[in-house]
DNA sequence: CTCCTAAAGCAACTGTGTTTGCGTTAGAGA
DNA sequence: TCTCTAACGCAAACACAGTTGCTTTAGGAG
């Protein structure tokens, strides 16, 4: 060998199992919630060894956090239409499609189980999000970020967690005027 | 007998035994969450036999929803100033207060994990509860039920699950003046 | 095609949460 | 005080998530 370094395989039978896992994770999760998924129960439901799960990821929050590629991609545009309302309204409503796959939602819910010592993922990067687009518009703006995160950000979480299905295609745009009314 | 109930004994030991339990679970679930808390540990700390709680709850989801008669009390008397914007005001208050406890944001974090599939205790009250104060001041009222939702508990909501070091004395009255602000 | 070994499978074992049968303690009415 | 039995304690059995050593399968380089 004139390398030293290790030799993968990622090709045929790892790739079929690790497909077979993600798909069952994404049942699972959807169906019991993310607390009442066991790696045992992926295994099963995947058609594959208990212990090839155990010896890849170790523990089931390492597995999910590897295999949700659907979460939102930190490094994806942001909307940049020239108007702040019609940024923000993109922007939500991005978040809302999102959120609105139940999968997603299981998720978050689970995420919200652990929260709270730390910024969750989340919260930093949607308060980083809503500043960048805010910035923009500089003093111009007629609203803060902070406001963004109240009155749009946390009633759009706040029905995901709680109302998923008062979620709607009009949910982002009416939560936007009302941000914006009086201003 | 001449009754055909069965005779309960709310007394002496029975009621140590609910105090010692419930004093252990407040404490396990502020220190480590309620994730991570399970009955054995609940009863070794409570110097009670894992037995007595499985017999009386079944399981910790049910002894935890029980045991929680700190949450806030459904009973409790709504504020009634003359004022909507007070009412809402001092209500909102007396969530941030609850919420501000880590043992009470440590249940809302658990519950929120398990919420979706039904509407929780937590929302269905607070809607129940924000109808009633907007629709003391009928027609006159500037603000909907839905809007209270919206801008007041979710923004509170949110900021106890993942934000919870931004809560503090003036919280309530500031979202409430941004409710009422160009209204 | 052949060799090497990454990665999966298998099976036995461990630790811990949960159930169950039975004996003991102690609250409440007579 | 006496009796009845709800509620607790105890210990053995059970269920299942997670671990470990070994074997088997199959991807990739030569």
């Amino acid at each position: 060998m004139s390398t030293n370094t290790v030799q993968r395989r990622p090709g045929g039978r790892s790739a079929a199992v690790l497909n077979s896992i993600k798909v069952a994770v994404e049942e699972l999760v959807r169906e019991k919630g993310r607390e009442r998924v066991t790696i045992p129960m992926v295994a099963e439901r995947a058609g594959v060894n208990p212990t090839s799960v155990y010896r890849r990821w170790g523990d089931l929050q390492t597995m999910i956090n590897d295999i949700a590629t659907y979460r939102l991609d930190p490094a994806r545009p942001i909307p940049e239409t020239g108007s702040l309302k019609a940024d923000l309204t993109a922007w939500a409503n991005e978040i809302v499609d999102h959120y609105r796959n139940p999968t997603n939602a299981a998720l978050l819910r689970g995420g919200a189980a652990s929260a709270g010592l730390t910024e969750s993922d989340c919260t930093r990067n949607r308060r980083a999000e809503a500043g960048m687009m805010v910035e923009r518009y500089g003093a111009t703006s007629p609203v803060t970020p902070d406001e963004v995160l109240d009155q749009l950000v946390a009633p759009i979480i706040y029905r995901v967690i709680f109302l998923p299905w008062t979620l709607d295609d009009s949910t982002a745009s009416n939560l936007v005027d009302r941000l914006f009314s009086g201003r």
